[in-house]
DNA sequence: TAGCTAGCTTTCCAGTATGGAAAGCGATCC
DNA sequence: GGATCGCTTTCCATACTGGAAAGCTAGCTA
């Protein structure tokens, strides 16, 4: 699955939260928003933006189903988004392998 | 020898520029400014404020040695600054670990 | 029907980071 | 005394972040 993308840096990845919702996103079919927000223990608005620059991106895809009374938004990578995140972590890689003395 | 390093992200070594200057000295004794700003291609201002983070945190050590006529500035990772390195990449192997499904 | 609430969104408002260009500076070289 | 090299620092403009607060919508509740 993650075996060979080619290496890309992506500045969107790349940044802190956002890197760590695409990752937590990859391993399962979806999360819902207030699951994600708490394990990065930010604010609503601050995930609700990285959020929106992902799915404006292609990155994210965002479902609101009924739950309960109440609405929730499910977040899942699209393939763009796995794409996107393979080819960041394997360009992670080259440039970790570059802090390993041949 | 970055086997296990504790895993903490740090938002110094982070910094895509930053990141690649340190798994370029990681892997050396040391390099010299004009060639870690080419292998990047960003200019020297650029470079001279990031290898100023670095060094400020404690990351980077800059020595100035007679070069022909010149002087020229090596660049090299300091304990911190490996330990850091190791520490950081750690994250991110584990931040990418969560991309893999279970 | 008029509130009230949950669950996001958007706006507002700093504070910080980034990058290139240009000006600086000390040490040669001519 | 210039001109250069090799960084440093300053200047300036843009972009990114984050939290707080105001907004919005749908579904209760009285």
């Amino acid at each position: 699955m993650s075996a060979q993308a080619r290496p890309v840096f992506d500045e969107i990845v790349h940044a802190p939260n956002r890197l760590q919702v695409c990752a937590m996103l990859a391993a399962v079919e979806a999360l819902d928003f207030a699951t994600v927000r708490e394990a990065l223990a930010i604010s609503d608005s601050v995930l609700s933006k990285h959020v929106k620059v992902l799915a404006d991106a292609g990155y994210v895809h965002t479902a609101k189903t009924p739950h309960g009374s109440r609405t929730r938004t499910w977040l899942s990578l699209t393939d763009a988004g796995r794409t996107a995140l393979d080819g960041h972590l394997a360009e992670l890689r080259r440039i970790a392998a570059l802090a390993t003395t041949p």
